[in-house]
RNA sequence: CGGGGUGUAGCGUAGUCCGGUUAUCGCGUAUGGUUUGGGACCAUAAGGUCGCAGGUUCGAAUCCUGCCACCCCGACCA
C-alpha cells in the first residue's frame, strides 16, 4: 500500500517524516525550508492554541499584535541578543518590483529601503522599543502580554514542524517593577508550560534552567521543560526567560516607583511553537500511524457502520443517530463515516493513521444484540459493549487513554534515563539513547567538549535537583550536582 | 554552508552504465458490475514539459555544463 510507513526501528527519523506528510498533518512547500500545514494538523494546533490561550489569560495576560518587521538598528542595540540570532536572519532591502529588459519581474534597484527591514526572528527588540511608550509608572506594571506570530529564523536545514524556516508561535512578553517579580513570572510560565505538557499532551518533562552555553540571547536566566522522544532524544518543548534588565537597557524603558526614583523595568519573555506538533507526534506514535492524546484530537470518536446494502445502512444510522447525539451531549467530537466508497477494513487503517483515539464499529450482528464494537487506539484492544450508557464509557474511556498514553511515555522515559560515573559508560549510555545524569565541574569549556566528543549537549539543571557530591565525568573536578546530558532535537 | 544521495503520471518505481519505434510496472483516480465484521475483486479508461535551463547529436529520460528541490551525515538552532 501507499500508505504504508517506515517502522520507528527501521529508521525513525524517515518514519517521523512519512508520518507527518501521510496522516496529512503538514507537507514541504514550494518555499524552501517552509511547510504547509494542512488541515488536520492545523486543527491539532488550533486545540493546544485554544488550550494554551486560555492559560495564559488565566494568569493575567492579554494579546496584541506586533509588527512583522523589525528595524536592522533595533537590533543592535541588546549586543548578546543580534548575536544570538545575526546568522539565521532574513532581511529586507526593497520594496517594489518591476518589468526588467526582457519582460521578467526584477526587484527594482531604485526601490531600496532606507534601512533594512529584518523579518522578526523573536520580537523582543520591537516589543520593548514599544514598550517604552507605554510603561511610565510602578502603576503601569506588570505588562502582561502574549502574542500569536509567526516567525523567520533561516535555517540550514529543516524538518516539518521541528525546525523550518518559518514557524508559528506564541511570544509572552512582560515587564515587572522588581527582579523578583520577573523571576515569579517566568516560573509560573514555565509551570503553565509543564502542565500543559503533561495534562494535554501527555507528554512528562523535566524542568529546569539551561547552562550559560544554551541560554536564550539576552537573557539572564533561561528555564525550559525538556521531553523524550521515543528515540532516546531529547526536545525542548517549550522556554521561559528572565532577561533582567538588559532589555530595558537597551531600549531605555524606566518607570516612576512608589519612592519617586526612575528605575529600568525588569522582563520575561516565553515561548512555544509548533514544534510541539513535533513533539506530539513523536512521543507517541507508533508503526501504524498517529496515536493523539483525546484531549487534542480533532475527532475523538470515529464510528463505522458495517453493512452490505442501504437498506442495513439505514438500520445501523437510526442507532448511531442517537448515540452522536449522546456523545456530542458529553461534549465528545464525533465522526461518522458512512461512506460506501471504502470498506471498513480500509476505514480502520486510516483512523488509525491518524490516531482517532477511539473507534466505534457497527454492524448487523450488533443491531441484534445491542452492542457496538469499541477499539481504543493507543492499546488496539477492541471490546463489545452494549450500547446502553455509551456515552458515559466513551467519556471513561476518553479520559483512561489520555492517562495511559502519559504514563506510558514516562515509563519510556524512565526506562531511559541513566546515571554515567564515568566517561566511558558514560559515552556507552549516551549511544543507547536516553538521559543521563551526569555530574558535571559547571563550567562552558568542559560542556562544549563533552559536546564536541559525544554529540551530547546538557538539556538542562533539573529544578529541585538532588544535591550530591560527586567528580565531573569529564574533568574528575569536583561538582555537587548531576545535570541531564543527552542528543537532541 | 561542507560531504553523500535522489529527482521519470497524485504516490512508489523500471529504463540511465552502453543514446534509437508509441517511456515500464504497481498503487491511487474515473466509469460499470460483483462486494463490505481489518487496507476487496473483475473490466474499461484517463493521467507524462522524464526536476529546470542550456549544449552535443540525424536522434537525449539516457552523454556534457549550469542551476533548483528534497533526503541523509556534519556545523548552527526552538
Amino acid at each position: 500500500m501507499s500508505k504504508e510507513l517506515s517502522t520507528r526501528a527501521d529508521n525513525y527519523s524517515q518514519w517521523y517524516q512519512d508520518l507527518v506528510v501521510k496522516a496529512d498533518l503538514a507537507e514541504n512547500s514550494a518555499v524552501r525550508g517552509c511547510m504547509v500545514i494542512k488541515p488536520y494538523g492545523y486543527a491539532i494546533w488550533e486545540k493546544m492554541q485554544a488550550t494554551l490561550d486560555k492559560m495564559f489569560k488565566d494568569t493575567g495576560h492579554v494579546n496584541a499584535y506586533f509588527p512583522l518587521f523589525i528595524p536592522k538598528s533595533f537590533f543592535s542595540k541588546e549586543a548578546s541578543h543580534v548575536e544570538g540570532f545575526a546568522k539565521e536572519c532574513a532581511v529586507v532591502t526593497h520594496y517594489r518590483l518591476k518589468n526588467g529588459e526582457n519582460g521578467e519581474i526584477i526587484v527594482d534597484p531604485e526601490a531600496k529601503l532606507e534601512e533594512e527591514l529584518i523579518v522578526r526572528p523573536t520580537s523582543e527588540t520591537i516589543i520593548w522599543n514599544t514598550y517604552r511608550g507605554w510603561i511610565e509608572s510602578y502603576r503601569d506594571l506588570p505588562l502582561l502580554i502574549n502574542q500569536w506570530a509567526n516567525v523567520v529564523r533561516w535555517e540550514m536545514r529543516t524538518r516539518l514542524f521541528l525546525r523550518t524556516a518559518e514557524f508559528l508561535w506564541q511570544e509572552g512578553h512582560t515587564a515587572h517593577a522588581t527582579a523578583e517579580e520577573a523571576v515569579e513570572e517566568t516560573r509560573r510560565m514555565l509551570d503553565v508550560y509543564a502542565e500543559f505538557a503533561e495534562k494535554t499532551l501527555a507528554i512528562p518533562v523535566v524542568k529546569g534552567t539551561k547552562t550559560a552555553n544554551e541560554r536564550f540571547a539576552g537573557a539572564l536566566d533561561t528555564y525550559c521543560i525538556e521531553a523524550m522522544m521515543q528515540d532516546g532524544k531529547a526536545l525542548q518543548a517549550g522556554t521561559s526567560h528572565f532577561l533582567g534588565q538588559n532589555f530595558a537597557k537597551a531600549f531605555d524603558v524606566k518607570f516612576m516607583s512608589k519612592e519617586g526614583k526612575q528605575e529600568f523595568v525588569w522582563a520575561t519573555s516565553w515561548g512555544v511553537s509548533t514544534r510541539l506538533m513535533g513533539a506530539l507526534v513523536m512521543a507517541h506514535s507508533d508503526d501504524q500511524g498517529l496515536v493523539l492524546p483525546p484531549k487534542l484530537a480533532p475527532i475523538q470518536v470515529v464510528i463505522v457502520p458495517i453493512f452490505k446494502n442501504e437498506e442495513q445502512l439505514s438500520g445501523i444510522t437510526v442507532v448511531v443517530d442517537k448515540i452522536i447525539a449522546e456523545l456530542k451531549s458529553k461534549g465528545i467530537t464525533v465522526k461518522y463515516d458512512n461512506r460506501d466508497t471504502h470498506k471498513p477494513g480500509w476505514k480502520f487503517a486510516e483512523y488509525e493513521l491518524k490516531g482517532i483515539p477511539v473507534r466505534i464499529a457497527i454492524g448487523p450482528r450488533d443491531l441484534e444484540n445491542g452492542t457496538v464494537e469499541v477499539a481504543r487506539r493507543d492499546t488496539k484492544e477492541k471490546s463489545v459493549m452494549q450500547i446502553t450508557d455509551l456515552a458515559v464509557k466513551v467519556e471513561h474511556l476518553l479520559d483512561q487513554i489520555q492517562t495511559n498514553i502519559y504514563s506510558k511515555a514516562l515509563d519510556y522515559r524512565e526506562t531511559h534515563t541513566y546515571k554515567a560515573d564515568s566517561y566511558e559508560e558514560f559515552k556507552k549510555l549516551l549511544d543507547q539513547g536516553g538521559f543521563v545524569l551526569a555530574h558535571w565541574d559547571g563550567t562552558t569549556e568542559t560542556e562544549l567538549k563533552i559536546k564536541e566528543e559525544t554529540k551530547a549537549t546538557i538539556r538542562c539543571i533539573p529544578l529541585n535537583n538532588k544535591q550530591e557530591e560527586g567528580k565531573c565525568i569529564h574533568s574528575g573536578k569536583p561538582s555537587t550536582q548531576r545535570v541531564i546530558f543527552a542528543r537532541a532535537y
